[in-house]
Formats: structure tokens, sequence, C-alpha cells
DNA sequence: TACATCTTGTAGCTTAGGCTACATTTTGCC
DNA sequence: GGCAAAATGTAGCCTAAGCTACAAGATGTA
């Protein structure tokens, strides 16, 4: 028989004590929120470029269908981001412009540290979309501290 | 009426052409297996700290229910990452160990570079959760040669 | 040995985010 | 004005990952 762990009281709702499991949790509460940073972002974006944001405009930029850019647009507008009338151009609420300023600071700033560390052009990038949604205040704080020194 | 661009020809299966699009598309891949590193990392964990790595170990670590564990199990004994009986410890196959030790190393890294960076223990645990699965190998290695810089 | 408890398994629900196929509305243009 | 094409919307399917509630196997100890 294997060696066998004293066994634990069970706690029913678990309750997850150690610390990967409330930083796995944390992950998981980001993930939920990274779509819409994508969709806000995306169409602060086009707004700016096209002076409206459009359902196909979204799609393509975000590299899924028309169908899925639909769907998601009906979750942000309940959640106060976007405002959308059917077959009508797609705008960001007060909440959804500054929440889309937020996010284009942040990219800008992981882009730019990634850059500074001798990391491509295209890497950063890419490593950038998926970092950025991870980088909690204190983090991004070092980044902009490294970026100063860096400056010097 | 707001500006309007000019119609652009649609393309019917959507080819995302836009750099973002691409990075996006990444991220989401990488979604698809961080479950998969998270948990083999686990298992390897509580292998080496207790000889063999239960169901209720992993619900407890990952801060998931016992149920979740139970579905993903199977997922990856499909996928040749671990294998399992019914009531039985979980342990990892060759291909299981390879990537726990890959997910341990870089892990490693994420954290020693963030607390490089004089970020707190606790930020850089729970960031590194999150963005370690985002890192690519190029980023990677510009990580470990910033420590090495640093370590001079 | 038996029973209570812990662990594991299963059924079935939910949300999120992909998709294809098809219907409907807008719009550019002749 | 009318028509074809583009854009948008809708129906319905899939997978992943969470959950609760309940069923059944394993085990330690009285």
């Amino acid at each position: 028989m294997p060696p066998k762990k004293p066994s634990r009281t069970a706690a029913k709702p678990v309750r997850p004590s150690a610390l990967q499991a409330e930083s796995l949790q944390q992950t998981r509460r980001e993930h939920a929120s990274e779509t819409a940073e994508d969709y806000v972002e995306a169409i602060a974006d086009l707004t700016a470029s096209l002076g409206e944001a459009r359902v196909v405009d979204l799609a393509r930029r975000l590299g899924v269908t028309h169908v899925t850019v639909n769907r998601t647009l009906a979750r942000l507008q309940q959640a106060g981001f976007v405002t959308a009338r059917p077959y009508r151009g797609i705008f960001l609420t007060a909440e959804g412009r500054q929440l889309a300023a937020a996010c284009q600071q942040r990219h800008t700033t992981v882009i730019a540290f990634l850059r500074s560390l001798g990391i491509s052009e295209h890497a950063a990038e890419i490593d950038a979309e998926g970092i950025e949604h991870h980088v909690s205040p204190e983090t991004l704080a070092a980044f902009e501290r490294h970026l100063r020194r860096e400056a010097r």
C-alpha cells in the first residue's frame, strides 16, 4: 500500500486554504473578465478609427465569427459596458470607455516592458495579449518602474 | 449617419488577417492547455510529498470540488497525461511527468523574475499563476537572461 | 465484524465561448 | 424603385469547467 496521509476533516464547502488554490481561483476570475476587456478595447479602437464599431469588424478583429460577437455583446450590454441597437453600430458606455482606457494603457506598458527585455515585436504582441489580463496593479507598477530605470 | 467605412469583401471563412486576431487565437489555445498544466503540476507535487495524488487532495489544491477534478482527470487520461483506476491514486505517465517538469521549471523562473523586479512574494505567486501559461519560449529565455544579468 | 466516516463516483444543471446553417434587415448601386 | 450582396440576427449544436445532490466503495476503530 502506498504511504497514506492522515485523514483530514472534509469541510463540506471546500475551503482552499493553500496559496495555490487562491492563485488559481484568482486566475479563473480573471479569465471571466478577459473577454470583456478584449471587446471594449477593440470597440474603442474601432470607434476611434472608423467612427463606430460594427459586428463584422469586431469578428475580424477578434478572430471569431459574428455569431460569437453577437452573443458576447448581449452580455456586455447587460453588464453595462456597451450600448447597441439591432442593425446599428456598437458604442461604449462611460464605464466601458473607462475600462477600455485602462486596458489600452496596461497593454501599452506590457508591450513596452517585454520589448525592453529584448523580446521581438511579434512575440511581444502575442505574449502581451495573454499576459496583460493577469498583471496586478503591483506588477504593472514594477513594469513601469523598470521602464523608467531603463530610460535613464 | 455616422461615417461609414467602405464595404469590404466578407470572406466567408473569416480569416483573421490582423495580428491581434492571431494573438487572441493563440491566447485561447493556451487557455485550453492551462488546465492540463495545472493538474499535472499539482499531481507531480502531491506525488513527491505524499507518494500519490488523491482526488480530494487535488480538489483542495486546485480550489475546486472533487467532481470537477474527476471529470478533468478523465480528459487527462484520454490525453495520455495520467493513469488512474477507480478508487485508487492518480499517477503521471512519462508524458505527464515531462510536462509537469517543464511547467515547474517555467513557474520557478517566472516567480524568480517577478521577485527580481521587487514584487512581493504574495503578488508574485498570484500573478505567476496567471502569467506563466502565456509565456513563450522566447519570453522565458528573456526572463532567464534578465535573472542572470541581475545575478552578476 | 460492523458501522460511521471519508473518499470516490455519477446524474444532471449552469454559464461561457466556440461553431454552422439559415433567416432577416440594410445598403450600395443600376 | 428594385435587387443583389453584405451585415446582422436567430436556432441549435458542441466542449470545457464550474456546481449541488445523491449513490456507492473503502477504511479505521470500537
